[in-house]
DNA sequence: ATGGGGGCCTGCCGGC
DNA sequence: TGCCGGCAGGCCCCCA
């Protein structure tokens, strides 16, 4: 699920029942994620308001007025689930427990977060707010793809020493910070660029028009998330089960969207991961 | 320094 | 119906 249009759903979905709001009490359920939790973890974030909740990459940050902020990754399988009805727009009950209900924040306002993982390859940190940028898993990021410092100087200068597919450049965060296999292929797709051309030899124009396909895949899909949010009729209340189109991902076989394009999605492996593209449309 | 592959976990789906 | 292999939206770590 989560690339960073999914996480800024799950955001923007938490904002009416934590920012703002106190957690009375957090249920830690086991001792780790892909890493321990911090020392006392379950008591560093009881009794704590939550002053702010922003994002960084493809991590939610909650600022505490414990002067820590909770640094929350929700890898692979990660969910975040809202049940209680503390502002009248949670009408859901608790769902069913889970085995896989690790973190339980219960907020003073009667509302109950659910951190759900089955995989378990999502992570939780707290750190010192005016520290964070210097934790382990955000000092290496990358500029944010939506952010003023992603633009088409940046790209062309970080992708012309690389020799790796434009696919696998993408995806390292160090270059750029947010993407996900989903939207590298959906934004090569749409920049009209094969995921295996090597990312040092794509011409200067066409870097140029990534640049703006990278934004507007995820601008779409962060509003696709947002709609379907609004409506929220999930029964559980789950946070960021909507449902994109994608061009690409996952349509092998599928006719090509190109306008007066006759090819067909195909499917490839690159670095032991799923790449879909259009061999006509995309070189 | 860079690039590629393995591994971490569980769940689901399709084929036999 | 049951079992098994393959696959999954991430990312750290090790090796060449």
């Amino acid at each position: 699920m989560p690339e960073l249009p999914e996480v800024e759903t799950v955001r923007i979905g938490l904002l009416p029942a934590m920012e703002g709001q106190v957690i009375a009490r957090t249920e830690v359920n086991r001792p780790d994620l892909r890493w321990p939790f911090p020392e006392n973890m379950g008591e560093r974030l009881s009794k704590v308001r939550v002053q702010a909740l922003r994002r960084r990459s493809k991590y939610i940050l909650a600022d505490l007025s414990s002067g820590e902020t909770l640094i929350v990754h929700l890898g692979m399988s990660g969910r975040i689930l809202i049940s209680g009805n503390p502002l009248g727009q949670f009408h859901h009950d608790h769902p069913a427990p889970d085995r896989h209900d690790h973190v339980v924040f219960n907020m003073e306002n009667g509302s109950r977060i659910t951190f759900n993982d089955p995989r378990r390859f999502g992570a939780m940190d707290l750190a010192p707010t005016d520290q964070i940028n210097a934790h382990k898993m955000l000092k290496t990021l990358g500029p944010e793809p939506l952010g003023n410092s992603f633009d088409e100087r940046y790209l062309a200068d970080a992708l012309k020493t690389r020799k790796t597919p434009i696919k696998s450049a993408l995806l390292d965060q160090k270059l750029v910070a947010g993407l996900g296999n989903i939207y590298v292929c959906e934004a090569l797709w749409r920049a009209g660029i094969r995921p295996t051309r090597r990312a040092d030899r794509i011409s200067k124009g066409r870097v140029a028009g990534l640049v703006p396909h990278i934004r507007e895949v995820l601008r779409d899909a962060i509003a696709a998330g947002g709609s379907s949010l609004r409506d929220y009729r999930q029964a559980d209340g789950e946070l960021g089960y909507f449902q994109h189109t994608f061009a690409v991902y996952d349509r092998e076989g599928a006719a090509c969207q190109t306008p007066e394009c006759t090819g067909k999605i195909r499917r490839i492996v690159q670095s032991g991961r799923s790449s879909f593209f259009c061999a006509l449309c995309q070189r």
